[in-house]
DNA sequence: CGATTTGCTTGCAAAGCGCAAGTGAAATGA
DNA sequence: TCATTTCACTTGCGCTTTGCAAGCAAATCG
């Protein structure tokens, strides 16, 4: 049967999708100014919320919490014990998250390239 | 000499960078739900105002206007002659704004893995 | 314990976004 | 040629998001 309604695409966390295109999808999950800088510092190992706050770009903390949240959500960050034995969560890439790496390595490439401005960091 | 106050780093446009990331700055050329559409329709062949309007996603036209400039500020994107012998200008890619097409094969790849709901188009 | 650090939340002003409507120049067609 | 339509924006306006500063409770440290 059919409505004539044609049903808005729906992602995986249950987002309306904007189209079918694959690239628009992503944009809708990290397309924004914070949202790699924080999976940068991920990919580096850092997992602490004051981590991600202290990255020279300086990242509001109520922008921080917002795009963790968001991570968490759609599942490229899990939380895990901050250290043994601590009460405290820290953030770590899943799968999904670490599949990001090319992404963040083709942009990396481009930037040094055309940006004379910028520096890769080793770590 | 030395006035003990860093300058704040500049793009290539003049703008200033958050930092000598790379990363950060490739997201402020492009770190938006946006842009990249705009790119990925000029990968495409489209040169037109309405073409991009026309896309699935429904880009306002003053945003479309917006990042319109802001790339040919860039230096991604000129402006041509929309057909011979017309007055109306088209856009087009220039090599800085083509050599952004791995990014984007490597943003659609990703988007095909992990969203299921999400097809590549040919053309 | 008391002091400090951490991981947020809240409040607020400013900026950006999205929709709809308007405008003037260019192209089209009769 | 001249009316009509298309095109490429621009403007206005309400809403959302952003960015900064301050506040706060729980966890950690000494």
């Amino acid at each position: 049967m059919s409505t004539g309604e044609s049903e808005p695409l729906k992602s995986l966390a249950g987002d309306p999708l904007r189209s079918p295109c694959p690239v628009a999808c992503v944009l809708d999950l990290v397309g924004d100014r914070w949202t790699l800088l924080v999976i940068r510092d991920l990919m580096f190992g850092r997992s602490r919320f004051k981590d991600f706050a202290a990255s020279p770009e300086g990242i509001p903390t109520n922008i921080l919490a917002d795009r963790l949240q968001r991570l968490l959500r759609h599942g490229l960050v899990e939380q895990v014990p901050a250290a043994a034995g601590s009460l405290r969560l820290g953030y770590q890439l899943t799968g999904k998250g670490r599949s990001l790496g090319p992404l963040l390595e083709t942009m990396r490439d481009w930037g040094l390239k055309w940006e004379p401005a910028t520096k890769a960091m080793m770590r």
